[in-house]
DNA sequence: AGCCGATATTGAACGGCGTTCAAAACAGTG
DNA sequence: CACTGTTTTGAACGCCGTTCAATATCGGCT
């Protein structure tokens, strides 16, 4: 068994990383094997480790591929006018986070084993997306000092991140009614302005 | 091998959880296993079972025993003068946070699997934990509508769980150099007041 | 065409996991 | 002392991540 060839390393990695996203999806965290995945593309488990380290970099590189999408899907809700801008990324997080909650949580169950540190390409970016937020809040930002601003952009994701969190998890929903969107706006509104 | 009535279930229960909180302090989530915690306590894998349903019970118990901890230390921290009540909510949660990372990360991590509804104990923890908070930052408050005082305190906490988490799993340094303690103030003072 | 070195792929194997359950060992009662 | 009822055990099951020698296939060479 070997040099079947029928794909690049590339197009393996990018199908691994579909039926990872395809079972993360629909079971979280809990359901996200290395024999799982080398099944639902046809692979042995062995072959995987050709493509990733680990199971934990797989996972990685699949979070690394959400924040991604969350960061297009930002970019164009913060394509409108400046005055709701803040209000509209709120909503994009939001609506990001329902479409697939269990995909989402992956993102905060998931932790790199021991004191790995996490890679320069996933620093990069997380800083790519607060920078992208920064420079698209500048309208609403309006007098702000610039060294309050980035602070300030960071607290409002954490809050953010804090909320879906516990919503995803089913923890918000045991002591509030408010729906956790109308608190990230509260939120928003509070720190930033226009949220 | 039986009865040896060396413990009541309530003893071994503590055992079990005390056990259970050194290893995840130690080693966080990953190292936290039935086998290990049954072999700190002295007794067979099996023996668990009859103290909890199932891993995961065992670590909701663990994290209703952190929650409540910090709940303590809360508890303290506000009965100070009531205008630096907030600003020392903060810091008492970070300090709690800081001093054990690896525990406060358990209560992230986990997840009940499936549908899991969690118990009728944890939600009236939480809910205990918010009123709490509610009725120490009466004063900062003042003159607020009655209700929008919990939706405000409950995206409070969300920002703080959201702060630490980034800040526990190392995701927080990569995008912010000022301190996560310094940044739960930030969001306090506006979403609340006095933080 | 036939061969060969290189390598992608395999799958069995290892140790460890959560969980179950029949058997065993004990405490308490009569 | 025997019997009952309960606690405790540990082997067993099926799963997990990971490793690695064996192998099947490829591209290039003669």
């Amino acid at each position: 068994m070997a040099r079947r060839n029928d794909h690049t390393p590339d197009e393996l990695r990018a199908m691994a990383l579909a039926a990872a996203r395809e079972i993360a999806a629909a079971e979280g965290l809990r359901g996200l094997a290395v024999r799982r995945v080398a099944e639902k593309i046809g692979y042995a488990p062995g072959t995987l480790y050709n493509l990733f380290d680990s199971l934990d970099a797989l996972i990685l590189a699949l979070n690394g591929e959400t924040l991604a999408r969350l960061g297009m899907e930002l970019v164009r809700a913060a394509e409108g006018n400046p005055a709701g801008r803040a209000a509209a990324l709120v909503d994009a997080y939001f609506d990001f986070v329902e479409r697939q909650p269990l995909l989402w949580s992956v993102i905060f169950e998931h932790r790199m084993p021991g004191e790995g540190d996490l890679p320069a390409w996933y620093s990069e970016g997380l800083s790519g997306l607060i920078d992208g937020t920064v420079a698209a809040l500048a309208p609403v930002l309006g007098d702000w000092p610039e060294e309050d601003r980035r602070p300030a952009v960071v607290a409002m994701w954490a809050a953010l991140h804090g909320l879906s969190m516990l919503a995803v998890s089913g923890k918000l929903a045991l002591v509030s009614d408010a729906p956790p969107r109308s608190l990230g706006h509260l939120v928003v509104n509070r720190v930033i302005g226009g949220g």
